[in-house]
DNA sequence: AGTAGAAAACGACATGTGTTTTCTAAGTTA
DNA sequence: TAACTTAGAAAACACATGTCGTTTTCTACT
């Protein structure tokens, strides 16, 4: 049963991981993600199978914690932090899903033919910005915690399918000219507080 | 090889198909997604192994087709017909895909240990509301095909991850409260002519 | 420094996967 | 209706998956 990625003490267990997750890594610059078997791994990380599944259920739950702790590394490289008003962050965040695209879907060799590859990377990806979102905007506290999940995760979610598309595009915009369509498709979401001010909509 | 879904003439493919989805549907009302086995699906639909790889790559593909086939079907019974404007039809959708959710989360046995079940059905039900958008802003013109795209697409993932995260809240708001404030979260996306117009943000 | 408790390695096992080949039965076209 | 065409059944194949005990090794704490 896989423990818990954050606070682990234990440096073998780190290690271990690490090892897991670098042969993921280096096996996607190969071959697509669902020709690449739980045994492929375990050999390039030099870690017994049986290990594997003491630490993950299975290869896409890897997956899951390789893109989710790079995109979240990548965000803090750049000293992101959202702290619940300004679209500097915003757009700071945008442009780091457009880079972490770009990055991790060209190398990963060919476009996937199927499964459940892209879905996974864009739910890991969505998963990353919608806890620095909540986070900062739970700091400036302006709406009740559901309705801040509910907005976070929309955002989240937004940018992650925008981007998504915007990636698929045969002769993509610049990032540069992306950045500000995007930011106007969440600015209501990441300003809750106006949600039950203006009288928008009528049947 | 799968052969496409739509125009299929011959009635043993449908017949085919029609059983595979239907023992699907059903052995998931007994237990989680990745508990099935294709096996199972197949003894259930009394279909041989080998012909269900006829139809679909995996049992991943097969849950594709089958909610993209259910929402599809769900729109189509409450004749949602998005014409590019009207937030009447912005707002059947939201209901509808509440309703979805609801309907197809509370039977199939417990919450998913894990895997790659929930990324899938989400996508695929992201899938089928921005067919419904695209169409409809299409026929209405009001901007470019790329951004059409991006908007349609983006707004399709808002509504699928505010109603995710709203049915995943323990005591969640009455569907009817959830509306309003997803249909908000959205507007900007089904207006993308309003989109370089206001200059809505600087820094 | 020594020890209790953990995690890792290892081999083995039952099951599932995806593909291939041959054969039959059913649909489509003329 | 007959000839052509193709879906599906059945069985077998090599390989991958996930799980179990057991043994070994290392960490963390006293």
């Amino acid at each position: 049963m896989p423990i818990s990625d954050c606070e682990v003490r234990d440096p073998r267990i780190r290690r271990t991981r690490q090892l897991l997750q670098g042969a993921l890594k280096q096996l996607m610059d190969q071959k697509p993600f669902d020709e690449i078997s739980v045994q492929d791994i375990t050999e390039a990380a030099t870690v017994n199978r049986a290990t594997f599944y003491d630490h993950y259920n299975d290869k896409f739950a890897l997956l899951d914690a390789l893109v989710a702790g790079g995109f979240h590394k990548l965000l803090h490289e750049r000293n992101v932090i959202y702290d619940g008003t300004c679209p500097t962050a915003a757009r700071a965040i945008v442009l780091a899903t457009c880079d972490y695209f770009v990055e991790s879907r060209s190398s990963h060799s060919e476009c996937e033919r199927q499964g459940a590859f892209e879905p996974l990377m864009d739910a890991a990806i969505a998963a990353a910005i919608r806890r620095v979102l909540i986070e900062g905007m739970k700091k400036s506290g302006v709406a009740p915690e559901e309705v801040v999940n509910i907005s976070a995760t929309a955002a989240s979610w937004t940018v992650c399918g925008a981007v998504k598309e915007w990636f698929s595009q045969a002769d993509r915009l610049p990032a540069e000219e992306l950045v500000p369509l995007v930011l106007r498709l969440i600015l209501p979401s990441l300003q809750p507080e106006l949600t039950q001010a203006e009288p928008l909509l009528h049947g």
